[in-house]
DNA sequence: TCCAACATGTAAGGAGTTACATGATTTC
DNA sequence: GAAATCATGTAACTCCTTACATGTTGGA
C-alpha cells in the first residue's frame, strides 16, 4: 500500500453514502465536514478522474434540467469500498500543526497596535458562529430517531467540534480582553 | 504587498530575537512553537536564502568546533524588521481545516474493528504528553520574574495550547470509551 | 439589475515534505 | 556499538489553491 491522499478518501467516503457529483461533494464537505475538513473544486475534479482511472468509482453523465450543464455523477465501486476500508488499516500520519493566528500571537511583540486584537476579535466571531451552528445540529441529531450506523461517528465528530470550539471561544474572549487592556 | 509566505515570517520572527542558523530555527520551532507550528529543513534552508535575496536578513559563516560543519548564522536587517511589522497589517487568511483523524472518525462506519479506537488512543497519549509539557512551561513562566515585552504573547500562545489541549484530552478520553463500548 | 446557485473543468504556480548526500562527536 | 546531536543543502515530487473559462435560471 503506497501513499494515501486523504482527499481521495474524503471523496470515497462521501460516495459510499450515495452517488454524487463533484459539485455535490464540495457542498457536502462545506456543510457537514466544514469544522474539520475542506476541499476546493480545483482539487476535487482531478481527484474524481484519478479515482475513476483506478476503478474505485464509476461515473455516468446526467443530462439534467434544460440549460444547466450536464452533471457527472460518480458512484463508488466494490474496489472503492475495499480501498476505503483498507485506508483505515495504517494509522494516520502525524499531525503537523500550522496555525497562522497563533504564529502571529507568538510574534505579537512586533505587531503594530490593534492588529492582534482585531484578528482575535474576528476569529472569536467566527468561532462563535461555528459553535452555534454545531450546537443546533446536535440538537437536531439528539431530537431525531436513531440515524443508524452512522450516528455514533457523526456524534463523535460533532462533539469534537463543540468541545474544541467552546474552548476556542473561551480562550479568544480572554485573549481579546487581555490585549485590549484593563 | 504581494503574497505572504507564513514560513518567511516564522523565520523572521525568530531571527528578530537573536541571530540563528537554520538548524537553530528548526530546533526553536520544535521546542517553543511545536503545539501550533512546524517547519522542515527542506523548507527552512531555501527560505533563508530567499530572505537573504530580499535583503531581509544577512548572513555570516561561523567556522565552529573542529570537525563540525560550518554554521551559517542569519541576522535580521532593518528591512527585515519592517517587513515583519508590515506582515501584521493584512489580516490572516481564512483557516482551511484539514484534520485527518476527524475525517477518519466521520467516516468511521467503514473502518475495520479496533482501528479507530487504536488511533484515538494513540492521539490521546500524544495530547496528554503535550499538555503536561505545556503546563510545566507555564509553571516556569509563572515562577520566573517578568520576561519583558514578550511575556504577554508567550502566555497567550501557551494558554491557547493548554485550553485547547485540555478539551482535546477530554474529548478523546470520552471518544475512546464510547468506541470501546460499555 | 445584480447576485447566488448550479455545474465542470484546466492551467499555473506556490507550498511544503521526504529522501538523499555527507560526516564528526558525544552519549548511552 | 548504536543512536542522537550537530549541520547544511538539493532534488524530486505531491498537494492544493487561485484564477480563469463558460453559461443558465431564479430570486431579491
Amino acid at each position: 500500500m503506497a501513499q494515501v491522499n486523504p482527499t481521495e478518501f474524503a471523496i470515497l467516503g462521501l460516495l459510499a453514502e450515495q452517488p454524487r457529483s463533484g459539485y455535490d461533494i464540495k457542498k457536502e464537505v462545506g456543510e457537514r465536514l466544514g469544522h474539520f475538513w475542506s476541499e476546493s473544486f480545483g482539487h476535487i475534479y482531478p481527484m474524481l478522474r484519478r479515482l475513476r482511472t483506478k476503478r474505485l468509482v464509476s461515473s455516468r453523465t446526467e443530462r439534467s434540467t434544460a440549460g444547466r450543464p450536464a452533471r457527472r455523477v460518480y458512484e463508488i465501486t466494490e474496489r472503492g469500498r475495499a480501498a476505503l476500508e483498507a485506508w483505515f488499516v495504517e494509522p494516520p500520519p502525524p499531525v503537523r500543526p500550522r496555525n497562522e493566528l497563533l504564529l502571529r500571537i507568538f510574534l505579537g511583540r512586533h505587531a503594530p497596535p490593534e492588529t492582534l486584537a482585531r484578528d482575535i476579535s474576528a476569529y472569536r466571531e467566527q468561532v462563535d458562529a461555528t459553535l452555534e451552528r454545531l450546537r443546533e445540529v446536535r440538537r437536531e441529531v439528539a431530537a431525531s430517531p436513531d440515524a443508524g450506523e452512522d450516528a455514533l461517528y457523526w456524534e463523535l465528530a460533532l462533539d469534537y467540534g463543540i468541545e474544541v470550539f467552546t474552548s476556542l471561544a473561551k480562550w479568544s474572549a480572554r485573549a481579546e480582553r487581555r490585549l485590549r487592556g484593563p
